[in-house]
This record gives structure tokens, C-alpha cells and sequence, in this order.
DNA sequence: GCCTCGTGTGGAAACGTTTCCTGACGGGCT
DNA sequence: AGCCCGTCAGGAAACGTTTCCACACGAGGC
């Protein structure tokens, strides 16, 4: 390996023949005499001098980094990596870079990534939470880093939260599903230590007892996580004679692997299905997929400006944005119960 | 905000009654007596101490700030973030933490990218490179920082390298459409400013001319970047009487853009497809989508583990690691030609 | 014309850590 | 028993930058 030593600072002042100070001005933007200037951005240029960030942020006043950390569930899936773009995409206009690490829904593994984060003083956290109580992000806030919760909502009090409205987009659903008649509606979600698939049952739930309609034990699936165990709750569900006539996925693996179960059973044309969260080729499926989509993208740009506003300064009081679903019609949702069925 | 200051070295070695130097070497594992150990680390609990990396980077000798750069093509794109994953994996396991962007296929952004992880000084670079000539990857080549370009070609000699067999896995597809008697085939591929679409293309060439199967330039697409525009080029490559009655497709949205034109022209069950990289839901279309399948988990995990051996001081020649790929027959690569075409 | 004030540059301290070097202590050998 | 050497802990220097402070110079006012 090279043996390559980079040029200081020390180093552009002596080429430039003026102060160490005035260096550190030229290169902060103070104004400067500017034949001084044009003399030190000629030395800097000359010698391919580059800041170093270490020293700069370990004796700035404000000790910033330009650095903010992102603990997403995975960095691979489609959701986590949607909001991770949206939240470099602003990062880069303000000079940040992003750390960013998958917790795999994990809390030990939530704690150490933030840890590590710590300590490299990351100037300001977004954190999509697993939920379970974390000291790590509890004490961070008391130092008075920045953290915004994304997408679920924060197990640290007084932190600013930006999430979807996971109750209304399911209510919504149902309430579509009831207006076409079906009055059985089956319903799987994911772990129910997970807030949003807490937030999605409650919807569900809620819109199912003001429309009237009763829901049975076996029609109600609760802590499914994958998509193979969504295959199997779902073809399960529709394997009796009382099965029903609809069906609503609170997340977009399960709604996947539900699809597959349908598709088993020869029933997708025949079961309308709706499921929460957009995905790639829903649309060209058959019959394509409706869904309550939300929009990571969103999430994540929101969660970032408002994580770049507390960084400027923003003391106002903590904010909780809930961002609006969409439902997309695409036909799987639009599929009348059959005639033969006896109301209620 | 909080006016919290953190606790530092200093305060420990007060605490702990011990001088500075003994709680730096207690810190790094440097063996000190037993009973002075547990002092120190006792206080630096009680302190809630944590190491201050940027002074630790500063000072240190070999200057490792235990963070890689990651250049991708776009962090919200399946392939890359599957590569990320990978990586991220291989560095958890080295305490290292991943500084992860998004070049967009654009020169003048990946050199930025590059310049930011160069000043924060990052141990080593894994970069998806545009393929344009960049100073500032061939600085950092020529600084000694190890450097491994994935999935296409360095712009820079004598940078290790891990790519898919690009060339080899489209032959092998157009080698099985042959084999079911196409003798016109269809080719798509993106800007041939990529190293891999030039691959895919090459591939492609050589094996229709050693199977002595003719081309016509309305039959080789290239440059086609957008899913919209594979479809449109594909409308047009079908809506004459000469058609192909097979497609090969070089890239995955190219893909799904040529089935959706071939949808919109009832062809999907006619013409056989086969594209390049594997995609979600691909076995769930209608026909199911064959496919060149690479890894891109394999390929990141490969180039961190490459990495990382450079970093534990590995100097030996360069590494140009090609992964094979895999065909996938799913049901859409393996549909005979009309028995009406006549042969050749 | 001299003194004062303001502007702006240069030197040095400081950030929190690692590393070098010095000094003290203890043990072993003569 | 005395001396020397080795081991190990502590103090201080150093990493590259920002920030504080002192000082020099020029201009303006009396």
C-alpha cells in the first residue's frame, strides 16, 4: 500500500506564505483579503489539499459531522430503500451524508447501530423503530440529538414521528369492500409487536364494527410474517365452506404470498383481495392487485426535512405528521362477492 | 437544545484515579494490570463514556475510521441495495460501517460522491462505477486506498473487480432459444455507454453468429434506458410481418417494459422472452418470466469480503472476479416459434 | 501631525484521542 | 546485598483543524 501522505493545511499556508488562520477562513467562506484568497485556493489546488473531516468536526464549536444515521428494518427491502433515497436525496442538497443500517427488526441490533452511530456523532438520527423500548435512543434524545421516528411510531416520548395513516387506509378498504357487498372479510397481518401492523388491525377492526359485519376467530390472522406463512394462513382460511368472500393483507409480502394462496385454490378471480403497501408489477399481475398505498418516498423526504429543520435550529414542538394512503383500484379489490352468497 | 457535553477520556481516568494513557490502552484491549482494568472500565460505565471517533481517527496511526464508501447506481434500486445488504453484512461482522450513495449513472455525481468519502477519509471504496474516465476514483487508487469496482468494469486499471459473466449468461439464452428452433431473435439492451449492456450485447453477437442466425437492425435495440422506452421499441420490433419470435432482454426494467408491450400486442404467449436479471414476481406473471439470473447479494458480498482481505493488508496481484450466472426457465424463455415460420 | 479606533492577519491554544518517552518499581543475578 | 534490566503506568506531544487573542497597519478625526 502506498505510503502517500496527504497535504495539511499547515502545508497550503506555508505554499501560500500566509497564517494557518487565514487558511481555515479562505476555506470557511470568511471574507479575506482577496488577493490572500486567490493566493490560498491556488496553493490548495496546487497541492490537492482536502479538508479532513475528523480534525474539522473534532474542533468545530458545534462539533457537526454532516452526517445523519438511518436505521431502516433492511436496507435491501423495497419500503426501507425507497426511504432511504428520498432521505439522501435531501440530504445531499444540505451536504449530509447518510449512515445507514439495517436493524432486521431486531432491537439488540437497533441498539448497536445506534451506538455505532453515536459514536461517530452523527448530527441527527431517522429511525424507522422496532418498537421495543431502546436506552440507546432514549439517551440520544436526552443529549438532545434529532431523531425522527419514520413510519412507526416512537418508543421515546417528545421524538417527532412521520407515519402513514395505517387505520384510515384500511378503514377505507373495508368500507369499499363493504359497499360492493361483501360483508366476510378475512384479514392478515404481521407481528403484532409491530405498530403499524397494530395500527393496521385497529383499522380493520373498527371499520368492521361500525359497517356492522362480524368477523370469526379463523377469518382474523394475527403475527404472520412471511410470505410463505401468509401462503399458508390464507389457504387455510379459504379451505372450509364458510370462508370469505374478501380478504385484506396488511403488508406487501403477506399480500404476496396470500395471492399465491389464491392463485393455488383457483380463487383469485373470484376472492377480492386488497393489500396495504404498493409493489413493483402489481399492476400487471392477474388480476392486478389493488392496494392501499402509501408512499416511503414521502415518508422519507418529510422524515428528512424535518430532521434538517431541528438540525437549523427548529425548537417549536414536537410533531407527529401522518401522511395520507391512497387506494389503487386495479381489479383484485373490485370483485363482487358472488350472487349465491346469503347476505350477512 | 441540550447543552449535554459527553464525557471524555479524561474524565474516566479522574474517576478511575488512573492516568490517561492506562485508560486508552484498557479501551484498546493493550493488557494493564487486572485491577486498574476493571477501575477504568467501571468508571467509564458509571460515566456512560463512549470513544469520540473522529479524535480516535485523528490521532491514530493508520488513520482507519472504520467506515467504507459504497457507490451505487441507486441506493432505492433492487440490484443495488441487495448489494448493499451484502456488504452491510460482511462489515457488521468487521465493526465496520457502511457510507452508502447513489451516483445515478451520472459521471459528475459519482465523482462528487467520491470526493465526500474521500474527505471522511473512508478505509476503502466498493463503487458500481458510471464507466466514464474519474480522477478522483483514480486518485484514491493512486492514495492507496483499496478500491473494489462491482458488476461492470474499472475505469481505472489495476482495481479489483467482481462481475456477473455477463457475455456468457445472454449466449447461454440465446444458445437455448436456438436449441428450441428460434432462428429470430430479438435483442434489447440500455445505453451502451455501460460496460455490462456492451457485455450483453457481445454475448448476444457472438453467439447468433456462431449459430450462424442472422441479425437485422431493427432486431438489436441499444440505448434503450427506460421501461417505457423498451416498450415503445418493442411495439415497434413486433408491429412489422418480419418479427422475431423470440426477444432477449438485457436488463430488468427492459424487461418488464418488453412484457408489457408484448401484453398490449397479445404476444406473451407467442413470442418467447428471456430477459437479463432476475426480478420480484417474475415466476408470478403470466407466462412466468425467464431469466439470466446474477446475484447481486453474492456479488457484495464477494467484493466486501475482497475488500476487507485488502484492508487486512492482502497485496497481492489484482483480483478479477467473475461470477457465473443462472439460467432460470420459468415458462416465458421456453415457448416454441410458430410451426408456420419457415426455418432461417 | 498625532493619537485612536477599527479591520484583519498571524500565532497559539484547544478539541479528544493515541503514542512516544520517561521514570518508578520489582525481581533476578552476581 | 547491591546493581541492572525489564515491565508497566503516567505525562506530554502530536494528529489537523477551528477559534481565541494579540498585534500591526491603515484611516479618520481633532
Amino acid at each position: 500500500m502506498n505510503v502517500y501522505v496527504r497535504a495539511t493545511m499547515k502545508d497550503v499556508a506555508a505554499l501560500a506564505g500566509v497564517g494557518l488562520a487565514t487558511v481555515s477562513r479562505v476555506l470557511n467562506g470568511v471574507p479575506v483579503d482577496p488577493h490572500l484568497t486567490v493566493r490560498v485556493l491556488d496553493a490548495a489546488r496546487q497541492l490537492g489539499y482536502r479538508k479532513d473531516t475528523a480534525a474539522t468536526s473534532l474542533r468545530r464549536a458545534d462539533r457537526r459531522t454532516n452526517t445523519i444515521g438511518l436505521v431502516l428494518q433492511d436496507v435491501a427491502n423495497p419500503f426501507s430503500s425507497a426511504l432511504h433515497r428520498a432521505v439522501e436525496d435531501v440530504g445531499v442538497q444540505r451536504g449530509l451524508l447518510v449512515l445507514a443500517g439495517s436493524s432486521d427488526e431486531e432491537p439488540e441490533r437497533e441498539r448497536e447501530l445506534l451506538g455505532v452511530l453515536r459514536t461517530r456523532r452523527v448530527d441527527g438520527l431517522i429511525v424507522v423503530p422496532t418498537g421495543a423500548p431502546d436506552d440507546e435512543l432514549e439517551s440520544a434524545h436526552r443529549d438532545g440529538t434529532p431523531i425522527v421516528c419514520v413510519d412507526r411510531a416512537s418508543p421515546v416520548p417528545g421524538v417527532d414521528t412521520v407515519t402513514a395513516d395505517n387505520r384510515g387506509g384500511v378503514a377505507g378498504a373495508v368500507r369499499a369492500l363493504h359497499a360492493l357487498g361483501h360483508r366476510r372479510i378475512g384479514f392478515v397481518a404481521d407481528h403484532s409487536s409491530l405498530w403499524t401492523a397494530r395500527e393496521r388491525h385497529e383499522g380493520f377492526a373498527a371499520a368492521m364494527a361500525e359497517l356492522g359485519c362480524r368477523t370469526r376467530a379463523g377469518w382474523v390472522r394475527r403475527d404472520v410474517h412471511t410470505e410463505d406463512a401468509a401462503r399458508a394462513a390464507v389457504t387455510g382460511m379459504f379451505g372450509t365452506a364458510t370462508a370469505p368472500t374478501a380478504l385484506v393483507t396488511a403488508q406487501n409480502w403477506l399480500t404476496i404470498g396470500a395471492r399465491r394462496a389464491l392463485v393455488d385454490l383457483g380463487l383469485h378471480h373470484t376472492v377480492a383481495h386488497v393489500g396495504f403497501d404498493d409493489f413493483p408489477l402489481a399492476d400487471m399481475l392477474d388480476p392486478p392487485v389493488s392496494v392501499i398505498a402509501q408512499d416511503p418516498a414521502e415518508m422519507g423526504r418529510r422524515a428528512a426535512l424535518l430532521l434538517v429543520s431541528r438540525l437549523d435550529g427548529d425548537d417549536g414542538p414536537v410533531e407527529a405528521v401522518t401522511l395520507r394512503t391512497r387506494y389503487i383500484a386495479r381489479g383484485s379489490g373490485e370483485l363482487p362477492p358472488p350472487a349465491t352468497v346469503s347476505p350477512s
